[in-house]
DNA sequence: GTGAAAGCGCTAACAG
DNA sequence: CTGTTAGCGCTTTCAC
C-alpha cells in the first residue's frame, strides 16, 4: 500500500541505499551478487523510483510547463501534441496550464509552474509584447519559447510570420477583385497576433492604394456572432470579404452570414487562419493561412531542450516557420453588385448610422 | 539567478526558516513585526516556494496525473479541458501524458506519472478490461477514474452506455428503413469501446430479426480510408447504412464514400459517435451520439479529487452520464435501390470474392 | 566495491 | 511567539 522507497529495498537486498541507487541507475558498479540481490529485492517490492525525492536532490523536475490559452481551439491542442512528442521522446513529462486569455490566469499559471520547479517553459500568451507571465519566466531564468506569438525582440520563439501571411491574404482578395474587406477579431486589443493580422492585411489594401479594411473586433466569449456581422456589414455594406483572426471564428462568422442570409462566396468572401483540419471538412471548405502548428510545438519544445541541456539560459533563437495559403469554397472572386444575391434580401432599407 | 530558498528568506529576514514557513502559510501566527520582516524579505528576494521540497515533505503533490490516447481527436482534448478546469478550481496542477493507443506506451506513462507521485490519476486506456495500466495504477494505490471506458466492475470510471447508445443508433436506422447495415470501426479488436458500440448496434438489428451489421475494422493508421471502404462495399454490397466507432472515422469514412462515388445520405447513410463540435459544421452535418465529453473530464476529476480528499484508497463509483443522439445531413431514410444514383455507378459490375 | 553521511527545500513536532 | 531539529527519498562525495 505505502509504496517502498530505497531504503527498504537497500535492507531487503542487505546493503546500503547508495548501492541500491548505484545498481538500479547504472552510474557504478556492483558485484553481481550484489547487483542480483539489489534487483531481486527492487523487483519483489514493486520499487519505482520516487521522482519527488530525486528531483530534489537533482535539482531538475525532467518536466516542462506549457501554457496554453484554451484546447478547445484545435490549433492549441495540436501544437500541444507536437510539444508531448518531442518532449516524450527527451524523456520529459508536461505539466499543463490553461489561461482561457486572461493575462491574470497566465501570470497564475507561469507561478505555479515555477514553483513546480520546470525545467523548461512552452506558452502562447495573449500578448507577448506586454506579458507579466513572460517576464516572470525570464526573470525566473527558466528556459522559455513562445509558441504562435510573434514577439519583437530577445524572446525565444516559434512562429509564421503572421503580418507577412496576412498580407498575402490581402493581395490574394485584391487579385480576386475585392475592394471593401474587413477585418473580423477577437480581442484585437490584447492579442498580438491578432493586430499583426490585421497590421499585414491593412497593408496589403493600403499598398493598393485600396480604403482600408473595416475592423470589427468581435466578443469572443459569445457563441453567436452574428449580430457582430450584421452590425459590421450595416456600418460597412460594401464590404465583400471577410478576413477572421482565426479559423475558429471564420467558421463561427460563416454560420452568421447564413444565418443572415448572405451566400459565401456569393456575395461575400470569408478567409481564416491557423490551417486547422476542420476547415478542410466544412462546407464551403475554409480558405485559409495554414500554419504548421504541431511542427511549432516540436520545434518549441526542441529549442528549450536545447537550452535546458546546454544549461543556456535561454533559448533564445526566433524561429519563423513557413505558412502557405489554402485555397477553400469560402473564398470567390468578387461579382458585380447586381449579381449578388442574399446581400440584397439582407440590408435592403437599411441605414448605416455611423 | 539561483531561486532563493527559505533559508535565504530567514537569513534576511532574521528569523528561522520555521517563521518564514508559519509566515507565509499563514499555518501559525507570528508577530506582525516579524510577520512584516518576513513578508519584505520574501517580496524582496522574488522567493517563491519549491513545490519539490513541499511534496517531498508532505508527501503530496497536488498533481493529478492525466492520460489520453491522443489530443489529435477533439473528444479527448475537450474531456482534458474539462478535466484541467476543475483541476485548476481545486488547486491541482496536470500531468499529461499521451499513449496513442499502445498498451506499452500506457503501461510506460502510469509508470512515469506514479513516478513522479501523482495524487490522482484519470484515464482513457484502450480495453479497460485487461489493461495492464489500470492494474499498475490500482496496485500503486492511487485514486483513479478512467473517461470513456465503460468497465464491467470494480474499477472507477465516467463514461456513458456504449452499449445503449449504439443500440439506439441501430433502432434509429432500422426505423428509417434500413436493413443491411455495417458497422466501422478502428481497433475493434483492442478497443473496448469499439466493442461495446458495435454490440449494441449488432443486438438492435438482432431484436429487429435483421441481419447482423457487417464488421468492417480498419487501419487507425491509415489516413485514407476509401480503400477500405471500398472492400467494405463490395462483400456487402447490400449495404444501406455505415455506423462508424466514432466521429473522426465517421467524416473520413464520408470522404471516402465521396471519392468512390456515393452520395450521403442519397445511396449510403453515416452515423458517427462522440459529437465533436466539428461534426455539426461538415457537411453533410453529421448524424452522430453526443457525448458530453468536457463533463465527463469534470467529473471523473470530481471523482478522483473527492477519494484524494477522503483519502479513500480509489474512488469506486462508475458514473454514466447521459448520451444524446444528433440528428444530421449524414441520415437519411433508406432508398429503393432504383432510386440509389452514386451506388450503381460505383458498384456494377464489380464480384464479391469472399 | 561498498557504506556512512550530508544535504536538496520544506514542514512539523517539540522545546522553550 | 519563536527556534531547533528531524526527516520526507534520493544522489553523491568521501572514506574504507
Amino acid at each position: 500500500m505505502v509504496r517502498p522507497t530505497i531504503r527498504d529495498v537497500a535492507r531487503q537486498a542487505e546493503c546500503s541505499v547508495a548501492t541500491v541507487s548505484r545498481v538500479l541507475n547504472g552510474s557504478a558498479r556492483a558485484s553481481p551478487e550484489v547487483t542480483a540481490r539489489v534487483r531481486m529485492a527492487a523487483e519483489a517490492l514493486g520499487f519505482r523510483f520516487n521522482e519527488i525525492g530525486r528531483s530534489l536532490q537533482s535539482q531538475r523536475s525532467r518536466t516542462l510547463g506549457v501554457l496554453v490559452p484554451t484546447l478547445a481551439n484545435p490549433v492549441f491542442a495540436d501544437a500541444l501534441e507536437g510539444v508531448q512528442h518531442e518532449a516524450q521522446e527527451a524523456g520529459y513529462q508536461l505539466l499543463l496550464a490553461c489561461a482561457d486569455y486572461s493575462a491574470d490566469a497566465e501570470v497564475r499559471a507561469v507561478g505555479m509552474l515555477l514553483g513546480k520547479q520546470v525545467d523548461g517553459l512552452l506558452m502562447t500568451v495573449t500578448d507577448a509584447h506586454d506579458s507579466e507571465a513572460v517576464a516572470l519566466a525570464r526573470d525566473a531564468g527558466v528556459p522559455t519559447s513562445l509558441i504562435f506569438n510573434q514577439p519583437d525582440r530577445g524572446q525565444s520563439a516559434v512562429c509564421v510570420d503572421n503580418r507577412a501571411a496576412a498580407h498575402e491574404v490581402g493581395e490574394a482578395l485584391i487579385a480576386l477583385g475585392h475592394r471593401n474587406a474587413a477585418y473580423v477579431s477577437g480581442r484585437y486589443r490584447s492579442s498580438d497576433r491578432a493586430r499583426q493580422r490585421g497590421d499585414g492585411f491593412a497593408a496589403a489594401f493600403a499598398a493598393a492604394g485600396l480604403p482600408a479594411p473595416v475592423l470589427s473586433e468581435v466578443d469572443y466569449n459569445v457563441a453567436d456572432h452574428t449580430a457582430a456581422v450584421a452590425a459590421l456589414l450595416a456600418r460597412a455594406p460594401e464590404t465583400t470579404a471577410l478576413f477572421c483572426s482565426n479559423d475558429m471564428l471564420a467558421i463561427s462568422v460563416i454560420g452568421a452570414l447564413r444565418r443572415l442570409g448572405h451566400d459565401v462566396p456569393g456575395d461575400m468572401s470569408v478567409i481564416g487562419f491557423d490551417g486547422i483540419t476542420v476547415g478542410a471538412l466544412v462546407e464551403p471548405t475554409l480558405a485559409t493561412v495554414v500554419t504548421p502548428c504541431a511542427d511549432m510545438g516540436r520545434s518549441a519544445a526542441r529549442l528549450v531542450l536545447d537550452a535546458i541541456e546546454k544549461k543556456s539560459a535561454a533559448a533564445s533563437d526566433l524561429v519563423s516557420l513557413p505558412h502557405s495559403f489554402r485555397m477553400g469554397g469560402s473564398l470567390a472572386a468578387v461579382r458585380p453588385l447586381g449579381e449578388r444575391r442574399g446581400r440584397a434580401a439582407a440590408s435592403e432599407p437599411r441605414e448605416s448610422n455611423g
